[in-house]
DNA sequence: AAGTGGTCTAGACCACCAT
DNA sequence: TGGTGGTCTAGACCACTTA
């Protein structure tokens, strides 16, 4: 209440901007979201108060709010307000961790049990990228990078082999220590230590032999058919952050994806 | 103009329903959807007519229509109208279609040229539903069902073994012949030949050996990794119409898929 | 020019949440 | 009780399509 008036960062709306003015609106909240003025889990002034800060109507506004959080920016909670959205495990799991067990019968309801994985980090390297790892990050061949080998297990069995590369000069101070000791995903660790929100990704998926590695971590037999998810984790403005592959053992594990209910 | 006021086939909204009226108006549409008053391709009348027919106001139809449109039941066409989704390649294509060819670096632009694959039939043929075809499919096991199997090439090369599967009860009069004949793809088949329009589908991908058959269809030798990819297509109310089982030599190509812009 | 969907507004009322 | 987001309305005006 007793805030000046333009604590909130929020600037009116060119009057000569292109496009419809509720996109203009929600570019105008995720610049103000992407500079930073609101963290992750922050909430933003109301409705009625952006609004008015931005010169449109209510209705308006709630357009441009409405991609966002479509566009996992934002999240609303009635009665409460909206808020900068927060990596947490449910997300994670909802969004980005696609391996279930296999059920004999493909009846599958959209209600059933999804289990979060058990995570070990078997290597945490650094080293300079390859070529294809730097064109993934969209950084130079040689630039510094972080590696980080997990096995991840469902119900007690090693199931994925999770090799992550980031930018070591975009995560600067990234160390084994912290992300031994992260509370959460890797995700919200990315965020909280990071201030790096990893909106959606990218993947591909193929089948390939067993290498001697993978083999290892995933105790199967050198040579057995695996899936190979090759994945690019992108923030805002589809900048990459990271760069994934994921290597899942397919015996009793199936690589699950649902093709666009909206 | 000379038609008469219920010729469109609209039901005001019952005063005592359940939800938010432009949730309620939504079931209403999809309801004379589903029915078949309006078909693929059809123009619906238009919003200001819909909802006084419905008894709600345009802005509450249109947050109907909004949801029907992302869920690709209608399609909006500004000037023109608004009408029934139909099946054409284009969409097969960005729905359905997730295999192509390998890039070495994986930069990626939303802008890359996409392929239509080349089909080939190599089998039609009749049988009886076996456990894992019905449990899909929800019917009983033996039960008839029509199996078919394709080849899909890019570029001139053998890339994918479908085999698609669908009980004949439901695709009745379904043959050959016109399968062959198809001017499009297969779920437009579905729809103009059999009425059933395929909104989603759900898929598990695994890797596996190259069975023998699949051996031959592609061109693979025995035993090498292939991408099984296992779909339920779905029509309204979730209801499974195909199982389709994709098998898809990766040595090339990959299977792509896009975490969720929305 | 007439008809369609697309945008925008201003305001009412409801449902939920905190205090 | 007061503040938040959620729904709904009625109407104005714009952009696109067709005739």
């Amino acid at each position: 209440m007793a805030t000046p008036a333009s604590s909130h960062g929020l600037q009116p709306l060119a009057p000569s901007a292109a496009g419809p003015l509720f996109r203009q609106a929600k570019r105008e909240l995720q610049r103000v979201v992407e500079s930073g003025r609101y963290g992750p889990g922050d909430t933003l002034p109301s409705e009625g108060v952006i609004a008015q800060a931005l010169g449109v109507s209510v209705g308006t506004l709630r357009k441009a709010v409405d991609e966002l959080v479509h566009e996992h920016v934002l999240v609303r909670r009635q009665g409460k307000g909206t808020f900068v959205a927060l990596h947490n495990d449910d997300r994670f799991l909802f969004q980005f961790f696609h391996v279930e067990p296999r059920e004999e019968f493909p009846v599958a309801d959209e209600l059933r049990e999804r289990e979060y994985p058990h995570v070990e980090c078997v290597a945490f390297v650094r080293g300079r990228a390859d070529e294809a790892e730097a064109a993934a990050l969209r950084i130079k061949p040689g630039d510094p990078v972080v590696r980080i080998d997990n096995r991840l297990s469902l119900s007690g069995r090693a199931v994925v082999h999770d090799r992550l590369v980031v930018a070591a000069q975009v995560f600067k101070g990234f160390n084994e220590k912290r992300f031994l000791e992260r509370p959460s995903t890797v995700y919200n660790l990315y965020q909280t230590d990071h201030g790096i929100t990893v909106l959606r990704a990218r993947e591909r998926a193929r089948a390939t032999a067993a290498g001697r590695e993978t083999a290892r971590i995933l105790g199967v037999a050198l040579g057995r058919p695996v899936l190979e998810v090759h994945r690019v984790a992108l923030t805002f403005g589809d900048k990459p952050v990271e760069y994934r592959i994921s290597t899942i053992n397919t015996a009793s594990h199936d690589y699950v994806s649902l093709l666009s209910k909206r």
